[in-house]
DNA sequence: TTGTAAGCGTTATCAT
DNA sequence: ATGATAACGCTTACAA
């Protein structure tokens, strides 16, 4: 295996020189780099991945931050339900990364419709919307969708895996005797809610169980109608498409004194931080909100380098995090 | 991420002793151990590999690839239906990225059920099976599973987006006013199919059609039953879960005299090599075979080198390739 | 345009 | 039993 220094050595210039031409830089005078080329092909020199790896501490790029009216609201205002925690820890990840790798971020909102804004740009990142804005969308700029996968549309995304997490939890609760499982949602126009919905039914049926669940908008009253639906089929679990939704229904189950857990069990999804404050707290899948950013750019790096250029969608895989509105059992043979 | 010198700073040692302590080396006194494995404890210190490998003056890997058995009876037999093509297609992407990396692949099927075979490996490629042997899945070396997601079990994946190739591919479709569209697919306890399911069901439902779909087993007896009900529906499109399938329908319409695709047109997926010599040729869902061999080698060096360590399904985009069981628009606008 | 040398985070070999 | 320090193979200021 021949090394870097090898490759100096046959073509005589130094190391650098052949990291230069290596990494394509441009002031390496045409004859040296032809010399190198020649040394590299004749020892079958291939860089190593590792070296290489550690060695690799910067880069410089200016990237365009561009999120939905609706998310800019959210991060301005003040933070009702935790949901403002949610996208201020994505963009830590965001913001983390770029740290480490000098990239300049630049934040805007969709709508300024603006072609000027991709001017001078590496790369977008893109949060919220269900469809890109014409500009975006027709930019030759590589880009990837944060917390989004906008269907048909072949565009880089970076999302959590709503299907496996629900699909888990559900599971476990099923191994854990309890039958009577119902699912409360929102409208499964929205991937997100579609794809845990997915995981939910597949759980369901795959033991035998009739999925029972209920659509709602993300109002209290719409949460309430489903909500009430729901308890006529007396369920032992009451699984929330999200956090917000799930609290909202812990408020309704409180007023109307039915105990949590011990009378329904109840399950969100996404692990804002009002979660972990209610009373009782919730249990929630978690959504890796902070990875999801950091990958999300990380991905988009490549894009720009052209590494793995084939688009693609990363789901990242959750976790359960049981707390109080839930029983945890004290060995998986346990059953009620 | 804190570093060894952290460690060895609060644990007031130096590095050389955090490492013998890291590596179990005998020789530390216990105090200095315990008073290190506190520091580790508390900055939650994890070594990284990267330096790790660096320092072991490893600059290759050895990565297992280990096969289901059935896949290794494809490879090994003859091809009657372009399936094995599909394979290789997957292995060469694997391998044009090992042989870049001077990467050791060393092939070996599930069943072997042996520990050692895991000895004096970097990380483990698997494809095939819908469950893991227990010693690869208590193992702790980096894996990553290739054109399979095994729900709940939380291994990284890369696959083919099957939920966004059928719906693509439908809507387009029902775009040309082709709105009796039916699915015949496979049983969907397989994710893949399963997947690809849901993606047909959710274009149709979006375009307020109702979605008809009937499961077969994957004999020829099997999808002639499915088949024949399908047709009771008087379809414009079948949508098949796979070449194979289609191409078996294809067989079967011709026997039956129903041109293909004047009466009905005929939809596949995989893009499987027969595709492209039947008659007539078979308009398809292309997967990116190659691709997904090289990403997954690719997601497995990150892994080996903790790059983006949470674990993360990937689903490549798929394309659709027309060819001539389809009816090409000449515009957009066109419909029967 | 090219070379020198300082990292990157470990492990291993000397000393002490 | 512990600590300095030289590798490991590369990238990249900085110097020349």
């Amino acid at each position: 295996m021949s090394k870097i220094d090898d490759v100096a050595k046959l073509a005589s210039v130094s190391i650098a020189t052949v990291s230069r031409v290596l990494n394509s830089k441009d002031n390496v005078s045409k004859k040296t780099k032809e010399k190198v080329l020649r040394a590299i092909e004749e020892l079958d020199y291939k860089p190593s991945r590792i070296a290489r790896n550690l060695a690799n501490k910067k880069n410089s790029y200016n990237i365009g931050l561009v999120i939905s009216k609706r998310i800019d609201k959210i991060l301005k205002g003040n933070d009702s339900f935790g949901i403002r925690e949610f996208y201020t820890t994505v963009l830590a990840g965001i913001e983390t990364l770029a740290k480490e790798n000098n990239i300049q971020i630049k934040m805007e909102t969709f709508d300024n419709g603006n072609r000027k804004l991709l001017e001078d740009l590496d790369g977008l990142l893109i949060m919220g919307g269900d469809r890109l804005p014409n500009f975006i969308e027709n930019s030759d700029l590589p880009k990837v969708l944060v917390d989004n996968y906008i269907p048909a549309l072949k565009v880089d995304s970076v999302i959590s895996n709503g299907f496996d997490g629900a699909y888990y939890t559900i599971k476990q609760m099923i191994l854990r005797g309890y039958k009577k499982i119902t699912h409360i949602h929102g409208p499964l126009t929205y991937w997100g809610f579609r794809n845990r919905f997915e995981g939910y039914t597949a759980a369901m049926t795959e033991f035998g169980l009739l999925p029972q669940t209920f659509e709602c908008d993300e109002t209290p009253e719409g949460i309430l109608y489903a909500l009430n639906l729901s308890l006529s089929k007396k369920p032992n679990v009451i699984f929330a498409s999200n956090d917000f939704i799930a609290l909202i229904i812990l408020n309704f189950l409180k007023k109307k004194k039915i105990h949590v857990p011990k009378e329904i069990q109840l399950i969100g999804f996404d692990d804002i931080i009002s979660s972990s404050v209610s009373e009782p707290k919730l249990s929630t899948v978690k959504v890796f909100k902070f990875e999801m950013g950091n990958i999300a750019l990380n991905r988009l790096i490549d894009l720009i380098n052209e590494k793995n250029p084939h688009p693609a969608m990363i789901s990242l895989f959750t976790t359960f995090v049981e707390r109080d509105s839930t029983i945890i059992a004290k060995n998986s043979d346990q059953a009620i």
